[in-house]
DNA sequence: TATGAATGAGGGTTCATTCAT
DNA sequence: CATGAATGAACCCTCATTCAT
């Protein structure tokens, strides 16, 4: 009550709301969420949520930017690599700082659990993390793959393969229920994550070696003259 | 008893039961779906589903199990091919018939947003299904990868050479609502999805005919070099 | 099914249930059986309440019904003692032989529970009992007090010492729950009810061979006086 | 905080709710008593019993000690009388007190029904009960018949003739419905009460002026021939 | 005669929200 | 500014009962 950091700090209610909030959304989703668990972890009143944020869903859309912008503070896409850098090291880094996002355990560690949240159920929220966080990212990367591919980048290659690189690392954030049953000898230490990073590498690096664009893959005759038509008349 | 003689009702309710649950729960996942609504939409009385599945959580295992069920029967991963079949027409197969029952939206076509639902918060129901579903479909892949590698094939090879198949078809998946933002001029029709599947089937091909076993404990001094000056400096 | 017994008895479904609806009324009490719990106990279908008693509540009726007559032929009135022996001999019967029902444990043992029961909430089942089971036994008592009482048996002062002398061991039955709590160290074994009937019966015999027409006790002046004049007044 | 200024109402609703339940509670028991017809008579909110005691069972503890202690504040086993008075006088004060508190109808008057339906279906509550309110006022008449017993007073004897006066009182708190069928005479009036206060209190005071301790183990030998002749012949 | 699927009222409880203080 | 007692709608689930077979 008679804080002496209160006055400098009018809405430390707020902060820590938001702090408290993050823990409780990641862990029990949107739903489950109570106003009264993350109001008793803040130590605040079971009316300050509503009384700071209007309501429980306002809460939430502050905690999921707050967030993410948290998790682009401690990974910044430059990931400390020039960028004149090698495009195979920039992938390799690419690859491997993304793990190491994932794969994080800090105390702000909320953001993945978040985000996977929000694809099963996406928010309003998801625009602006998507404008914000998720495009630049997809760029970078794009620049990378389409150095890779040299001459033989096309927009709609230097997507697919992007998607394909990038699949890789996200798979391990968003399946990890599926990945831990199926094979419980796993176990994502710093170790493991290091030759994740160097297989998803190379597997990646030998495919953008070879790919050429879509035209050329064969499949089933009828969809592939189906492909055909359709594909080379669409301009973007 | 007479069970012959009706066999067109054995339990029509449990199965507009079942149906009505998957629509409900895959829109508004297991806690915000609300067992009147499923009743109300099956057009069953409240207390029909104690009465057939004990309680709201059975009936989702239930549901759970069936739309999986459903959707590997509607597009089994061979996809009609026969089991000596060469091993590359058989990854296209898996491959196409994967993204087949992710963007198929016929009556069933709950599985999707059930399993996405499922990866951000894992119920008792995931252990069946990947025991029944998902298990036998890893050791399929499996089959067919570790034929793609020939003598190179070791056990940890072959796992991460299939997660990195699978991945990217998950990834549709999983992600739908980041792509659809990033890049809005994706439409998953039939043709896409023909091409989509021809180029993850080329691009694991190409990976796969070069991917060497990475060494277990440590990674090879090459990539270890690379990490160490790019990543393994980075501060925190 | 193809019960060889079954032409004969028409109604065993019938005596099951009551058989069952005995042992769940006496350990859940009316309230908080279940007609589910009953039939499924009785391997009985869920609906053979309601057809062979017409509903829950007739059949508690019954029940109680068939518990006490139960209960009164294993432990008849008489209690083997001829009817011309001595008072004293009499009235330690009477106590030791309700004392021995009270504590009985076998098959049919529900009419103490059930009568505990009725007595924190009757039902109609109870004038029954009163009639054809108590006031016969509250006779007997009557008599065995009033011959001890000799010449100073008046009919308010045998109906007194009776509810004394029954109170005494009805206590038992009544408050064991308190009793269990507030003296662990009984445990109500064949020689203890012995020791038990010992007590009781002596206790009231030196009590019954002083006892005077209740004038002669003395509450607070102002009490008594009260006491008198209204009491010396009532006919009955 | 500001505690002191609505000394009035620091939790009205709380009381009028204890009020309440105890009303209902008496009368259908717990099973059947609803939190909802609990809140509609004390004019609150559905909601209310799990705000200001978490649930049902928790409001029925409450209630029940509640009650009790409140019956004993209002007549107090002493009933005024110094402690220092004479044995017999106290053990007056002691039964009259009781069978007041038992025949009491003020507004506090459902802890006899209440305790009678704990008799019949313990609850946990009972423990707390016997501890706190049961236990005290046991200690308190195994003072005053030890005293009486003098010399006489073992353990056992204490504790056996301190049952049979407690019975005594107690049989009409839990037989009423029995002893109303059986002397429809009996009114229990202030009068009749004061008459079946000197009633029990002179026919203890004879019984225990002449109490000798029963052998522990064995019964006395006139005793236990008397129980050979008579019942111990009885088969089953 | 007996069944069991289906009913619907009502149970306790939870929760985001409000409002007088 | 901040509180916490109070709210009422809605949740899942249970149960005695019914009715077509």
């Amino acid at each position: 009550m008679a804080d002496q950091t209160q006055s400098e700090t009018p809405d430390r209610t707020r902060r820590t709301l938001l702090l408290a909030a993050g823990e409780v959304f990641a862990e029990c989703g949107f739903r489950a969420a109570t106003v009264r668990e993350i109001c008793r972890r803040a130590g605040a009143n079971i009316a300050a949520v509503n009384y700071h944020f209007g309501d429980k869903e306002a809460l939430y859309t502050e905690v999921l930017q707050h967030a993410l912008q948290a998790a682009r503070e401690k990974y910044p896409p430059s990931l400390g690599l020039p960028p004149g850098a090698p495009a195979k090291a920039r992938l390799r880094a690419f690859v491997l700082s993304f793990l190491l996002r994932i794969f994080d355990e800090g105390p702000h560690a909320h953001h993945g659990k978040l985000m996977v949240r929000e694809m099963a159920e996406p928010t309003l929220a998801l625009d602006a993390v998507v404008r914000d966080q998720i495009r630049p990212m997809s760029g970078q990367l794009a620049g990378i793959v389409a150095e890779l591919l040299g001459a033989r980048a096309t927009p709609e290659l230097v997507r697919a393969c992007s998607l394909s690189v990038v699949s890789q690392v996200m798979f391990y954030h968003l399946c990890r229920p599926v990945i831990g049953r199926l094979f419980p000898e796993m176990k994502f230490d710093r170790a493991q994550i290091d030759q994740l990073a160097a297989h998803i590498t190379e597997f990646s690096l030998h495919a953008l070696r070879n790919a050429k664009a879509t035209s050329s893959a064969k499949p089933s005759p009828r969809a592939r003259l189906k492909a055909k038509s359709s594909i080379a008349n669409r301009k973007s």
